[in-house]
Order: structure tokens, then sequence, then C-alpha cells
DNA sequence: TTAACTTTGCAATAGTGTTGCACTAACTTA
DNA sequence: TAAGTTAGTGCAACACTATTGCAAAGTTAA
């Protein structure tokens, strides 16, 4: 992906493309699957925690990012879907796979509809799905 | 629920009921809701961090509890039904209130059948809701 | 060019999860 | 029942993730 294209995405959805982000973004990205503050730090090595975190924070805010959490014991981060909102609408199920580590966004899996009991109402969900990948197995 | 009710429990899935074990459990099934570590700690001041951690992962790997990652930054925990092995074939969808930060087990809502694509296994799956539920509303 | 604001790096800290070790309680078996 | 073995508990320490305050550096706008 490239660098100009990335600043157009972050800049449409009011964030300021700085260098640092704009690293970050890519990163994501062509990563194909979510990864978490520390797989990113050690992308780079020389950036710091706190830069990336902001980062991250900040992309979550304006639905740049959707934060995954699939039980690996830190939070995951992938990038949305051009017109991601991030409810449930727009959400899909998460894989974990427990050999490698690896989560990887099956976007061609939304999240099902669940009715649920009167009284609650939903904004978001999780669904994360633990196994085996293709390249595991 | 009584005392040697929950001893014949645990006794049943091969977990010796020590008093801890047993005041544990008793809590968590008395709440009706999953639990952190922090939560369970602060209910009983006076009984060690690691003795509930070690209680709770026994529990895990003798299905007497489930673990619940609803986001929150803990994991929680919550008792199991009878029959329950923790695989995709028992669980069941977990709501989050964002509001008061309880997470409640909705074992009417058995979590959704997918059909994940060629190659990948599963055999567990979390799915959390979150929203507001209907004392916060 | 200066002033105002934003971003970054560094350092410190909070919170969760986890482990080693020593002590004690419980269980086993001669 | 006494001695030996095993299991459980409490304490302290530690690793790791997440988060924040502050100061320096960079950016933007008047």
């Amino acid at each position: 992906m490239e660098n100009n294209e990335i600043e157009k995405k972050l800049e449409s959805k009011n964030v300021k493309p700085t260098a640092m982000r704009t690293l970050v973004y890519k990163t994501l990205a062509e990563s194909g699957k979510a990864l978490s503050l520390a797989d990113l730090e050690q992308r780079f090595e020389k950036v710091e925690r706190s830069t990336i975190f902001r980062a991250l924070k900040t992309f979550e805010e304006n639905f740049i990012v959707h934060p995954v959490v699939d039980g690996s014991g830190s939070v995951k981060y992938a990038v949305c879907d051009d017109d991601c909102t991030c409810n449930i609408h727009d959400l899909h199920v998460h894989f974990y796979c427990t050999r490698c580590g690896r989560t990887r966004c099956m976007k061609e899996l939304p999240i099902p509809n669940i009715k649920l009991p009167e009284g609650y109402t939903y904004d978001n969900a999780q669904f994360i799905i633990n196994g085996v990948c293709p390249r595991c197995d």
C-alpha cells in the first residue's frame, strides 16, 4: 500500500497522517492480520511503545482500526474496512490459532444476528473462534 | 447453594474440595455472573490472590468454570453447567454491559454455528456482546 | 518569526497474571 | 498411630501489558 494512499485514508477519517501513524497503519494493513502493541513494537525496534499506543488509540477512536480481544493476553488491532463504524453491523468473526498465536480477520464471516432478551441493547460484539489454522495443521 | 452440594460437585469433577475452593466456587455461583480475580479478591479481603488464582486455574482445567474474555482488561470466570466441557457445543453468548462492567452468561443463547473456510478446525469460541443491560438503561 | 498546538520520546506507574519457595494441612501406609 | 509423602496455602517477587505526566521536538497559523 502506497504511503499517499494511507495518508488520504487517515485524513478522510480526520486523523493527521504523521510519519509514525502512517508507518503503524501500513504495518497493520500489510500484515493482513491483527497485531498487538508488542507485535508492532518488535517490528520497528526504535519506536516508542507509547507512541504506537497512542497512534492505535487515535485510530480506534476514529474507526480506522478495531481492537480484537482474542484471549492471548494482549489486545490486538486490525484495520477496518472503509465503511466500518465498528458497530455490530460491520463486524466479523476473528479466528485465533492456538498453535501459532496468529489472529486473522474473517471478513467473509459476518457476526450472526442474535436476538437478545428484552431490555438489552447492543452496540458492539466480539466473536472469536479458537482452533488451528491451515498452516499449523 | 449448600456447602456439601458444592463439595459433591467439585469431587465429581475430581477436584478436592478445600475450604478455599468451596468458598471461591460458592461466590462465583451465587454472584450469577462472571467475576475476575480482582473481583473475587475484593469479596473476601483476607485471602491471597495467588490462592484464588490457583483455585480458578484448577477449576478451569477441570471444566468447573469457564473463562470469559470480555475486553474489560481482566479475564473473568463463570461457573459451567453440569455437563459442560467448554467446547464449542456447550458455549453460550456473554453480555458485557459497558455501563456497569458486569458480565452475564446468556445460557439461553448458544453460540451459533459458523461454517469456517476449508482447513480451519475449531475447538472453542468466545462470543461477547457489548451493550447496555436492563438495569443500566 | 513568534505563539499556539500537536506529536513524540522518556520515564514512571498501575494493574493483571504468574511463579518459587517455605510452611502447613491432609493423606497414606507400614 | 507415627513417619513419610503429597497437596494446598500464603508470601514475596516478578513479568508483562496498558497507561500517564512531562518535557522536548515538530508543525501550523497568524
